[in-house]
RNA sequence: CGGAGUGUAGCGCAGUCUGGUUAGCGCACCUGGUUUGGGACCAGGGGGUCGAAGGUUCGAAUCCUUUCACUCCGACCA
């Protein structure tokens, strides 16, 4: 490919509204361009480095024997509405209707649709198992897009589904996809980590995401220094905390407080740890007909989980409660405690068992001194959230925070979608069952923005080898210089004839300013013709270090074969 | 969805408060010339329904109303 005939418009100055790197690159390299809220087109050199992912993908995918597939973008909106999504999902689902006012739907998943073509084909175990997959379009109307491809409405997805016939089988695919996943972004040259996740609306049992780590990532994953646990922050564990079994140094009882209605005025006034409090927290859970208020018990040191607590109440969204609320439920804010009548309580798992506790008496100005969750009929469960330096329920380490980009998630999903759609084969007995499905996705186009968020510096991008639209440029340094231009010629011609991917760049431009599109492009490396020439010598740029090497002409075409 | 902004040339912006020449600047672009190892210089040039609609006015980028788009903070997010 020659440059000056390349579309590829490079600007010196960023966006006004793009803050992460993979954005501001990607925009000022001409890779990409915005054209709607979330939407972008893809330029030449972006296309490029998303059909070397796509590529990747495939590959990977076809060796773990997946099939590809294509489905239709558009999806009717009965499928969804079959399998109860199509209420569920929310604003995110774009519908529309046709002509004839027929609904559809732009699909921002595929897990109807691809149950929707296996269930009147796929009838025998016989059949199974069978992964079924594509890279297709996806679109999900964000309510609000942002970080350039990261966070796009419109995007490009690989999503795949399995289906089997026992869920011993799943398992096997599962760590196989595992395994894939982990085969693609290694090839991709990216640093990442298989995090445990909460499975969110989507349900099913296991299900585990790919963080890549970078700095500007929105997820925070938990990790421990010293096993190989990692989890989402969403579904993290911790090991309890050793229980400080001060002895409280007055007698069981209620006790005046006023206006004591937070948890660090409570370990002030009885001169007590926090981790002998305990912290009610009052949501109101949403759900498709109707509300109700729960409250939610943990010890005082702790946070809540929000995403835990929700899907332990089986939520579609759990909403703060004002003060006016509370009164109007007899509910005493700063003084609730578990004794509490006639509301939904659940009980962080961390306080079973103990004793000697102080809580709210659930009425004004007092609290219950000696409090003990011994014997107590609550439903306990993991409801906190970790922090930093918390300990490992693995093997005791230490856990630390750290930022991720998540990149893929992989699901067990289960018969949810089988028997919601009433999907079934016939079984080694003759009788009829729901396929058991996994779900896999990986965000394509994500991933383009995601190797630039983790390789790049100050002057623009580093592509990673199986990511680089070019794997070198050729700079001619003056154009009209007749030897330099002939030289570099030549070499570029010797180069695509073994099959190399390379740039010349023959614009009529100065040195420095082909130079800084080569910083800014960031492919992997260079070679410089310009005034050396005349002594014999050119140069080979390395765009990761920038430092550059003296080559004589006549070694420099084995040189680059040799790498 | 709540809060806050911004829309003027391909990009980045000034002008709007206080209405009044031909709407301006930088980058980019075109022509000619000089330059050629770190985003060159000189000269000339092209490009605008001032987001849209309506209103006020002798006169609107500027004031009023409506509307659309985009962005930021938050909530949300398989």
């Amino acid at each position: 490919m020659r440059f000056s005939t390349l579309f590829a418009p490079t600007t010196k100055e960023a966006p006004k509204d793009a803050i992460l790197p993979s954005h501001i690159y990607l925009v000022r390299g001409g890779f990409v361009s915005q054209i709607g809220s979330g939407i972008y087109n893809f330029l030449p050199l972006g296309k490029m480095v998303l059909d070397k992912i796509k590529t990747v993908v495939k590959e990977e995918m076809d060796k773990s024997s997946a099939q590809e597939t294509q489905l239709g973008f558009v999806t009717p909106s009965e499928l969804w509405k079959e399998s109860g999504r199509y209420h569920k999902f929310g604003k995110e689902l774009l519908r529309f209707t046709d002509r004839k006012e027929n609904e559809f739907v732009l699909g921002p998943t595929h897990e109807e649709a691809m149950v929707d073509l296996v269930r009147s084909r796929v009838k025998s175990y016989k059949q199974l198992p069978l992964h079924l997959y594509q890279i297709n379009t996806k679109f999900r109307d964000e309510a609000r897009p942002r970080y350039g491809l990261l966070r796009g409405r419109e995007f490009l997805m690989k999503d795949g589904y399995s289906f089997h016939e026992d869920s011993q089988d799943l398992e096997r695919e599962f760590i196989q996809m595992e395994k894939t996943y982990g085969q693609i972004l290694d090839r991709l040259g990216l640093e990442y980590r298989v995090v445990e996740a909460d499975s969110g609306a989507i349900g099913g049992s296991g299900s585990k995401e790919l963080m890549v780590l970078a700095d500007n990532g929105e997820d925070d994953i938990v990790v421990c220094d010293s096993c190989d646990y990692a989890a989402n922050i969403e579904a993290a564990k911790r090991a309890g905390k050793p229980i400080d079994t001060q002895n409280l140094e007055m007698s069981a009882g209620d006790f005046h407080t006023p206006d004591v209605t937070t948890i660090d005025a409570l370990s002030v006034f009885f001169k007590v740890d926090s981790t002998s409090t305990v912290k009610a927290v009052v949501k109101k859970a949403i759900y498709e007909e109707s509300e109700e208020l729960v409250i939610f018990f943990i010890c005082g040191d702790s946070e809540l989980q929000e995403t835990k607590a929700q899907s332990l109440c089986q939520a579609i969204e759990l909403v703060d409660v004002d003060a006016e609320t509370l009164k109007q439920k007899g509910i005493v804010a700063g003084f609730i405690g578990p004794e509490i009548k006639d509301v939904t309580c659940f009980v962080d798992v961390e306080l079973k068992d103990r004793e000697n506790l102080i809580c709210g008496a659930n009425k004004v100005d007092y609290h219950t001194v000696g409090y003990s969750f011994k014997d107590k009929d609550f439903t306990f469960a993991d409801l906190i959230t970790v922090e930093e330096d918390d300990t490992c329920s693995c093997c005791g380490g230490i856990l630390k925070i750290t930022k991720g980009i998540e990149v893929g998630h992989i699901f067990q999903l289960g018969d949810t979608y089988s028997k919601a759609l009433n999907a079934t084969f016939l079984d080694r007995n003759g009788k009829a069952q729901p396929y058991v499905m996994g779900t896999y996705g990986i965000g394509v186009s994500r991933l383009v923005a995601v190797v630039i968020e983790q390789h790049h510096d100050e002057k623009g991008c580093l592509w990673t080898p199986e990511t680089s639209p070019f794997a070198l440029t050729i700079i001619v340094s003056n154009i009209k210089d007749e030897a330099q231009r002939t030289f570099a010629e030549s070499l570029y011609a010797q180069l695509k004839a073994v099959g190399m991917n390379v740039l010349l760049d023959d614009r009529g431009e100065r040195f420095g300013f082909k130079m800084k599109d080569f910083e800014l492009l960031g492919f992997p490396k260079a070679v410089i013709v310009g005034k050396g020439l005349v002594e014999g010598e050119v140069q080979i740029v390395d765009r990761k270090t920038l430092e550059k090497q003296t080559v004589s002409k006549d070694e420099i075409f084995q040189k680059l074969m040799d790498k």
